[in-house]
DNA sequence: CCCTGCGCTTTTTTT
DNA sequence: AAGCGCAGGG
């Protein structure tokens, strides 16, 4: 079975009991050795289903799971299959078993990011301490934070002591509310609850735990807390954990990520085995000693060393470019030069060629270059096709069908398109909905004897709420695509799109949109064992969304790669294009201030480490930033590749430097205003952190 | 209640 | 540059 395997590869597949930890630097078959060993345990007689291998995305797990079953050949359809997916696709099914002990119901639904979003700013609003204020992005982090470490929002308010912290625990107390109330979870919830089950309930504890005998965890170093100790419970009983990571790509360490998981695994599991992975089978010599050059100025790392298998190599390039249009016209030409057939080199096609960037707004000048060029491309992450306003919309619209508990989605649809409800009378609803302590939706029916809702008004609500529960009715009857076609006219959105955006290619392409979610939930019939609502909702919201809309699979697998070092994690290509390589990009300027350096180098070492054979490192000079002009300093990174190290230390200092300028400089453009309001307002503010809410 | 337009803020990565 | 909130006219 195990061929091909050099000597520490197969160290480690052969290994089938007990703890085992590989040290698999990048390149050197990591995933290989994964599917090999699911095999190799089948092979020794092991059930296939009672084999569990976690993966951090959709994607991976997908491709572990046809690996694997190219590796096993054609098994008789009676035998279920390794259970190989997600830490979150894991835990929902978890708490699909078992939630109700917990006083959640079992129809949840999943908030995503975009959910997040909108109730970490409702959860902000009136709430501030003196001048301070968060974002709620920022507030965002700091509940995944304290959910990492299972700390409820009472407890956050209790151990909150500086401003801000208080400010975001008092956000958090409504945010968890909100969550509730309307039946939802979002991603942290699902991991917390999942650990709070297995704490109060042993009984589930020991019964999840006795559904596999090997537990096997790809890039284990993303671990976070809440992860680690679901995996602890896991795999107490038989101790058939198999972790599998790299130190030097940690790079979730802000979602949580411990890579102390990783270095102190061995300390957890005192039998466990250690096999490290050092020969890189992936890069040209000339690609990986730029990136050990790179890596070994990290303090905080295992030792190692990783052998290039394949010697040689187009030397990789360093360019520089004007401004961030240069950037993308000459990136893209010198793409299309790649692609244009020649005698003296191997055939390439878009497939082969990867653009890697920092943040997610610099992919929109390479695609209106690519775009320009006709070269096709996938972008990965970045706006999705389930962050699009139409879709969101209608998504919302399924939400309130499917679980008219769903606040947030209700609100977003009650008026949408405008149909005469008004904020005035959908505050008093919300207020009649807090004082009965019931959800909104329960209220929607009383508009009509509402004192302070106008009659036209209420009459429309109700006509509303009966649309919704015409549509709630047809659940289970017929095809949830045709539902949501009958339900697009019946709000008549498409005149909607057509009175909102003016050009016609707009129009089209959010028509598009509709159509493709239309297709999608046809395509989730199909494919879904047992079809319901509920069950697409989650899985929209569960699958990250590139591989859901696989509707041109032919397309993407001729497609150029347009995608943040975040997603290109366990990603090759024969050609990488690393872009923005610039201080305040990469590294970003808030790891700069907030001393989180190693980690970017981490993320340019990943990125680094994902060429095959060519590399082409580009930074620019200048770049626009809100509209202006900007001068950048190309990255401290650069130099330390190149071996420079002095030169690094003078950029870190002079990008330290203009950084803390900037931030100065913002502070004090806040501070004016202070002082006039101050004069202005009647009252003084407390000097206490007390929070202010207004009635 | 709806729409438009003005001014103000925006600064990372993702399941 | 772009998205959001808010004020003011229909």
């Amino acid at each position: 079975m195990a061929t091909g395997l050099n000597a520490e590869q197969h160290s480690a597949v052969k290994t089938l009991n007990g703890p085992l930890l590989v040290l698999a630097g990048a390149g050197t078959g990591k995933t290989r050795v994964i599917t090999f060993r699911i095999a190799e345990l089948i092979q020794s007689g092991i059930t296939p289903s009672r084999i569990l291998a976690l993966t951090f995305t959709n994607k991976a797990a997908k491709e572990m799971r046809e690996r694997a079953m190219k590796l096993l050949g054609k098994r008789p359809r009676n035998i279920l299959p390794p259970e190989i997916s997600t830490f979150h696709s894991l835990c929902v099914r978890i708490l699909r078993r078992h939630i109700t002990r917990l006083g959640y119901p079992k129809e949840f639904v999943i908030y995503d990011r975009g959910d997040q979003e909108a109730l970490a700013r409702n959860a902000l609003r009136d709430i501030r301490v003196g001048q301070e204020k968060l974002r709620p992005s920022d507030l965002i982090n700091k509940i995944s934070g304290w959910k990492t470490l299972s700390v409820s929002p009472s407890k956050a308010v209790d151990v909150s002591t500086d401003d801000k912290d208080q400010l975001a625990a008092a956000a958090y107390v409504r945010y968890q509310a909100a969550l509730k109330s309307s039946g939802a979870l979002d991603f942290d919830d699902l991991l917390m609850l999942t650990e709070e089950l297995f704490e109060k309930f042993p009984e589930v504890r020991f019964a999840e735990s006795s559904r596999h005998d090997h537990v096997l965890i790809d890039e284990y170093q993303d671990t976070n807390g809440l992860q680690y100790r679901i995996v602890k419970h896991l795999a107490q009983a038989h101790g058939n954990l198999c972790v599998v990571g790299d130190d030097d790509q940690s790079i979730y360490g802000w979602r949580g990520a411990e890579v102390t998981h990783i270095l102190n695994f061995a300390r957890h599991w005192p039998k466990a085995k250690v096999v490290r992975l050092q020969q890189n089978y992936r890069s040209k010599a000339a690609i990986l000693e730029l990136a050990n050059t790179l890596i070994v100025n990290n303090k905080s790392r295992h030792d190692k060393q990783l052998f290039a298998e394949r010697e040689g190599g187009a030397a990789p390039r360093f360019i520089r470019f004007d401004d961030e249009t240069k950037e993308a016209e000459e990136v893209v030409r010198d793409v299309r030069d790649q692609l244009t057939p020649s005698s003296d080199r191997p055939r390439v096609v878009p497939s082969d060629i990867a653009i890697l960037f920092r943040t997610n707004e610099q992919p929109r000048v390479f695609e209106l270059e690519l775009r320009r060029a006709k070269i096709p491309y996938v972008i990965v992450g970045g706006l999705s096709f389930f962050d699009r306003k139409e879709v969101r919309d209608i998504m919302a619209y399924l939400r309130v069908i499917a679980n008219p508990k769903d606040e947030l989605s209700l609100l977003r649809v009650l008026n949408t398109p405008p149909r005469g409800i008004g904020t005035g009378s959908i505050e008093t609803l919300l207020e009649h909905a807090v004082e009965k302590g019931v959800p909104l939706w329960t209220v929607l029916g009383a508009s009509l004897t509402h004192p302070d809702i106008g009659h036209h008004t209420g009459e429309r609500i109700v006509q509303f709420q009966n649309l919704m529960l015409s549509f709630q009715s047809q659940l289970g009857k017929g095809s949830l695509a045709d539902l949501a076609k009958e339900l697009l006219s019946s709000v008549n959105y498409k005149a909607e799109l057509e009175r909102t955006y003016k050009t016609a290619t707009e129009i089209e392409s959010r028509t598009a949109s509709l159509e493709e979610l239309v297709n999608s939930l046809a395509q989730y019939e199909q494919q879904a064992e047992n079809p319901s609502l509920l069950g697409f909702l989650e899985e929209a919201s569960l699958t990250s969304k590139d591989d859901y809309k696989d509707e041109d699979e032919n397309k993407k697998k001729n497609a150029l790669t347009l995608m943040t070092l975040h997603s290109a994690k366990g990603l090759e290509f024969p050609h990488v294009y690393l872009v923005g390589v610039e201080e305040g990009i990469m590294p970003h300027r808030r790891s700069l201030l907030e001393g989180t350096v190693e980690e970017e180098r981490r993320l340019c070492y990943v990125g680094v480490t994902r060429a095959q054979d060519h590399l082409t490192i580009s930074f620019c000079k200048e770049r626009m930033k809100w509209g202006k002009a900007r001068a950048c300093i190309p990255s401290r990174f650069i130099m330390e590749m190149r071996g420079d190290n002095e030169k690094a230390e003078r950029v870190a200092q002079a990008a330290l430097e203009q950084f803390t300028k900037e931030k100065h400089e913002e502070e004090e453009r806040k501070a004016p205003k202070k002082v006039s309001k101050k004069a202005s307002s009647k009252a003084k503010k407390p000097a206490s952190p007390a929070v202010k809410k207004k009635a």
